[in-house]
DNA sequence: ATTCTTTATCGTAATATTGCAATATAATAA
DNA sequence: TTATTATATTGCAATATTACGATAAAGAAT
């Protein structure tokens, strides 16, 4: 044992899942909220705004645009990163739709 | 290494990264969208809804609790549960304030 | 008191994640 | 061409997570 299960699972539980995984690590929520800080992209200095080295950075990135992310595109020299609004769209949908249905609700506890 | 750095981050940071990890796994996802679903707490069935042993769906709840995201109380013999509104509002708010500040900006990717 | 039911914990195997040094790759600058 | 700079990949050690069988704990039912 040891993997996730995911074949028990919906395809929409996985892929939220996933989504959510992307942002479950303080590394990538500070390269998220970096991103969102700055009111431009960002080409190229995103591995001295955090106290990790740069393979661990780049990694870390990795994850993030795998996931959907944030977005990267090759500008020369250097890499040009931002947010993808969508994935963070997805992501406030999500627990709005929980919100919204649990004010409806009675709960006991 | 491979443990996770958490003394380079904000406590703010750590704190929603843990709040995230909490649902970044299909059956945890699972869970919470099964009490989202039911009308009220739901009182002893949680294991009969998941296609995990005992021991996993225990684990998975006690993560779940820990992080704040469902409350338990003791029902007699079995376990009333249901979610916590306050740190599903929390996440919810969270991405919110990130898609309010990425309409206000300037991308470029 | 004994049994049944429900949930928790322990122990452990399988797998995944985290982090970094070393190295590779690729564009730019000299 | 030969640096230099920026990012990616590889390989690996340390740690964490996932899953479950076995067992424990605790109240309910008999």
């Amino acid at each position: 044992m040891g993997a996730t299960k995911t074949e028990h699972f919906t395809d929409r539980q996985n892929a939220i899942a996933i989504l959510i995984k992307a942002l479950a690590h303080p590394a990538r929520v500070a390269i998220v909220e970096y991103l969102m800080k700055v009111n431009t992209c960002i080409c190229g200095d995103i591995v001295n705004e955090l106290p990790l080295s740069q393979p661990t950075v780049s990694q870390h990135l990795k994850e993030l645009k795998t996931a959907g992310l944030i977005k990267g595109t090759i500008e020369g020299n250097a890499i040009c990163y931002c947010l993808d609004e969508k994935s963070i769209s997805k992501l406030e949908d999500y627990f709005a739709n929980i919100s919204t249905r649990l004010e409806k609700k009675k709960n006991c506890c």
